[in-house]
RNA sequence: GGUCGUAUGGCGCAGCGGUAGCGCACUUCCUUGACAUGGAAGGGGUCACUGGUUCGAUCCCAGUUACGACCACCA
């Protein structure tokens, strides 16, 4: 091999700094298509990524800067190891979130029953994020909601991309794809009805979590609890043989009561199964049954079972057969009508009175009924309890029977969900731990995936139903599209074999409206961006794909429900590696979030530090760990991209004056033989997603490198004194060697400072392209036996160093003669550096001597006056 | 209540079966011709607690405590 490449004359500016290397570089690497893929690459060469598509429906907060970089280290690695990196970017702009930040935003919401408006100009544009009222909000049709909410998203993505563009990350910008996009709608369609025809999709009338605000079920992945404040309140059933006392929170379901329910061993009323009672106000008469999951400890250890006032009631209904009383509407409301089991004059009376008012009010108006009548014992007791609440609502959930929409995920299924946990053992989790997070939700799946959402903006499902003769939903004929057609709307579409004026009307059809739970487009990331439809060829090459990097907050719903859909549809597992990166902490340790005000704008560190030293930030991070939002480090990692500048000018501005140069001298040859080892050391973290370790090991060598090495070398790079040409040289391309080798580890880390040494004085275009450094290019000619001296010359520069910092002189200052002590195989080595340690040290007469321990002693320093 | 993770100098973190390391901060010094956005030399920790295994434990095992996360618990 020939080392020309390394004597090319280096030009690097008269000053060198880090401001603007940003711009500048992501310039150059968009317009050369540094990260473009090249898709004619086999697949055995390609590295492919399934980057997590931000939520496009606020703002960012470095939390995004923290993971982004975490995945673009191991990108960049994997490029300069020869893989085609394939590495699209993703914008979620499906879901609630976009379409809540829409209705602020321009002041408007969603009214599925109004005509599309031509030129539509929302009432304003720039709204806040909080909440504003539904009733100051112009109601507009959904082609309208749908376009402003494209109109948003568009803006948000241009935001993203410029910021990813600044730190660096290394996204391939012609490979896009958007939840929202038309594909991405046939990509979510094709795959649902994939799950329709094998089964693994179904619907089912059934009592149902459910958020009032929102007017839509959610699914268990949804849900929150939060402690609320709430109060027991002790009701009387008239038994067989006097009072029984329950003990309830939801008072104002007693009209939904349908049985108390007590442990089967629970003495105190084993007397009573199979008796009646009857409820207070209403005199319905209902059975007393006897249920595991009855306490003997809570409450009075008899419970009432109301439809439904808590999963623990559905659970009672389904297991005991009782029968449906529901009273609560979808707009979490008391229904108009009273159950039918309510047959009494005063109990009919009472329900009218509590008809039609919110949960709230009837608790409060039925407690002063059953306190007028005697029913109720005392005053309510207050206590906190947790809350069943879906996560982005602020109402507790509602149970409420409805039809829906559910995808098999082994909740209900045993096999299924031993499938996917064996499939989660073959997926490598970086951190490995992370995989207990999988198993956990796995084998805790209550149900099946609800995935229909009574909302207007996401996917919708693409069915209709037939009608029968009398003009009602036949959901057993379920319609769906072709293939080629998708995607389809079916609130605007026909079904095969039927017009538009059929819809609704008897023997015709109705299209179904609801939509996709936004999991449901989500876990199709892989087949998103893949180009499983639009391209299939290339899809073939990326998927499985290599690695899926994530927040450990969406192992339970991201990554599960993507495994569950790629088990389903290919059978595979979609990924090889899940790389999960840790949370921010704000510098005191608590946790980022927008609710806290604490979230740091990403900007503002770039601007301050610089994108280089943001990234070192975040890289110092290991997976799956959580960092504080940590500015001194972001000075640390400044400060490595500033001296790498700067050592790098240096090291470069020393040429072998040899044109055969080679490495003889034994302390350059040892520096080479430890950076292969570092070599080595990185390559090995690197592969193994140690990323931080790789970042640790080089960032060790080099500071000892500028700190120790470089000092003691460049009096005889400089060729000062008695050194030969061949003495020159081997520094002067040692100090090459090393930094070309560097320049590489350091890449992947400070992409902009190490491009831009790269640029001075090599020809062979980015840095991110050059290949990964390997010990062998650095070991060829050399002598193993000269690995220590590296260490041992440290050791001789921290005496001596040591001897004027005790005198407290300038480390220029002249010394007439020292000694140097140590055993006597390590002298033998020693008295190799003798040369270049007396002319750093500045040193008249250098002695060695034979001694037991190592030591830079009997230091005389010259006269100040002849400095 | 269950599971997982964490516990090392003031702070942030490495580490390892053989009596502790790094960075920041701190102290002192050096305005050296790559770098004052710099450099050098220092001080500082009984490695959370209690047992056990071992010749020897910060590191292995058991338990305890604290913190964090997820799940379960909603009468």
């Amino acid at each position: 091999m020939t080392d020309m490449h390394f004597l090319a004359p280096a030009n690097p500016p008269e000053k060198v700094s880090l401001e603007g290397l940003e711009d500048k570089w992501a310039k150059n690497w968009d317009d050369a298509g540094v990260f473009a893929f090249d898709r004619t690459a086999d697949k055995a060469n390609i590295y492919s990524i399934d980057t997590p598509p931000p939520t496009v429906s606020g703002s960012l907060h470095v939390g995004h800067v923290f993971s982004y970089t975490h995945t673009d280290v191991v990108a960049r690695f994997q490029r300069m190891c020869g893989k085609e990196v394939y590495y699209p970017m993703g914008w979620d702009d499906n879901g609630l979130p976009t379409e809540r930040r829409v209705q602020n935003y321009f002041g408007v919401r969603c009214d599925p029953t109004l005509p599309y408006t031509e030129n539509f100009v929302p009432p304003f544009e720039g709204g806040d994020n909080k909440s504003s009222k539904a009733a100051d909000q112009l109601p507009i049709s959904r082609r309208n909601f749908i376009e402003l909410c494209e109109k948003l998203t568009a803006e948000d993505e241009k935001q993203f991309e410029a910021l990813w563009r600044r730190l660096g990350v290394s996204v391939d910008w012609k490979q896009t794809y958007q939840t929202i996009s038309p594909d991405a709608v046939a990509v979510s369609q094709k795959a649902f009805l994939n799950n329709l025809a094998r089964g693994e999709a179904y619907q089912s009338m059934a009592p149902t979590l459910w958020d009032v605000t929102f007017r839509t079920a959610v699914a268990q992945a949804e849900l929150e609890d939060r402690e609320q404040p709430s109060a027991y309140h002790r009701l009387g059933f008239n038994g067989p043989d006097g009072k029984i006392f329950i003990e309830t929170t939801r008072p104002e379901l007693l009209p939904a009561c349908v049985a108390l329910v007590a442990h089967p061993d629970d003495e105190r009323y084993q007397p009573l199964f199979g008796k009646t009672v009857r409820t207070p106000l209403f005199d319905v008469e209902v059975p007393v049954v006897a249920h595991r999951l009855a306490s003997q400890e809570k409450g009075s250890g008899i419970a009432m079972i109301c439809t439904f006032g808590d999963v623990t009631d559905v659970i009672w209904w389904r297991e005991l057969d009782l029968p449906n009383r529901a009273i609560i509407g979808w707009d979490g409301r008391l229904i108009s009508e009273a159950p039918e089991a309510i047959t009494s004059e005063k109990g009919k009376e009472v329900f009218a009175e509590l008809a039609g008012k919110t949960t709230f009010s009837a608790k409060q108006r039925i407690v002063e009924l059953l306190q007028e009548s005697g029913d109720m014992v005392g005053e309510p007791k207050p206590i906190t309890h947790p809350v069943k609440f879906f996560e982005k609502g602020d109402k507790p959930l509602e149970i409420v029977s409805t039809r829906q929409w559910y995808i098999r995920n082994g909740g209900r299924d045993e096999s299924l969900r031993d499938e996917l946990i064996a499939k989660g053992k073959n997926l490598a989790f970086h951190p490995d731990f992370m995989r207990v997070r999988y198993e956990n939700w796995v084998n805790g799946l209550t149900g099946d995936w609800l995935i229909s959402r009574q909302r207007f903006f996401g996917v919708p499902i693409p069915v209709w139903y037939a009608l029968d003769a009398d003009g009602n939903p036949d959901y057993d004929r379920v319609l769906t599209p072709s293939h080629d057609l998708l995607p389809v709307d079916p609130s605007s579409q026909t079904p095969a074999g039927y017009t538009e004026d059929q819809r609704g009307k008897a023997n015709g059809f109705i299209g179904e409206v609801d939509i996709m739970d936004t999991w449901a487009t989500s876990s199709l990331t892989p087949q998103l961006a893949g180009g499983w439809i639009a391209d299939p060829e290339k899809f073939a090459k990326v998927f499985p794909f290599d690695l899926r990097p994530q927040g450990q907050d969406i192992i339970r719903t991201w990554l599960f429900s993507t495994l569950l859909r790629s088990h389903q549809e290919h059978g595979e597992l979609p990924w090889t590696n899940a790389a999960i990166s840790g949370w921010i902490l704000d510098p005191d340790r608590k946790k980022m979030s927008k609710s806290k005000g604490n979230v740091v704008v990403p900007a503002e560190p770039i601007d301050n530090h610089g994108a280089d030293a943001v990234r070192y930030w975040a890289a110092s991070a290991r997976l799956g760990t959580d960092a504080a939002f940590d500015e001194g480090m972001m000075k640390i990692g400044r400060r490595l991209a500033i001296k790498l500048l700067n050592a790098s000018k240096f090291a470069l501005s020393f040429e072998p004056s040899d044109k055969n140069a080679k490495v003889t001298e034994a302390i350059d040859q040892s520096l080479l033989l430890n950076l292969a080892e570092v070599v080595n050391e990185a390559t090995k973290a690197f592969q193994s997603y140690d990323h931080t370790k790789a970042l640790e090991v080089a960032e060790q060598f080099f500071w000892n490198f500028t700190d120790n090495y470089l000092e003691l070398v460049k009096e005889r790079a400089y060729g000062h004194g008695e050194y030969t040409s061949a003495e020159q040289s081997s520094a002067a391309l040692a100090l090459r060697k090393a930094l070309h080798t560097m320049l590489r580890l350091f890449a992947p880390f400070l992409p902009f400072a190490t491009d831009e040494v790269w640029a001075w004085w090599q020809n062979t275009g980015s840095i991110h392209r050059a290949a990964w450094p390997t010990a062998e290019e650095l070991l060829e000619g050399l002598d193993g036996s000269n690995i220590a001296l590296l260490e041992l010359s440290k050791e001789a520069l921290f005496g001596l160093r040591k001897a004027k910092s005790d005198a407290q002189v300038s480390m220029k200052a002249n010394v007439e003669s020292a000694t140097l002590v140590s055993p006597a195989t390590v002298l033998t080595e020693l008295r190799k550096l003798e040369a270049d340690f007396k002319a750093v040290g500045k040193i008249e007469t250098l002695n060695f001597e034979e001694g037991e321990e190592f030591a830079v002693k009997d230091v005389v320093l010259a006269p100040a006056e002849e400095v």
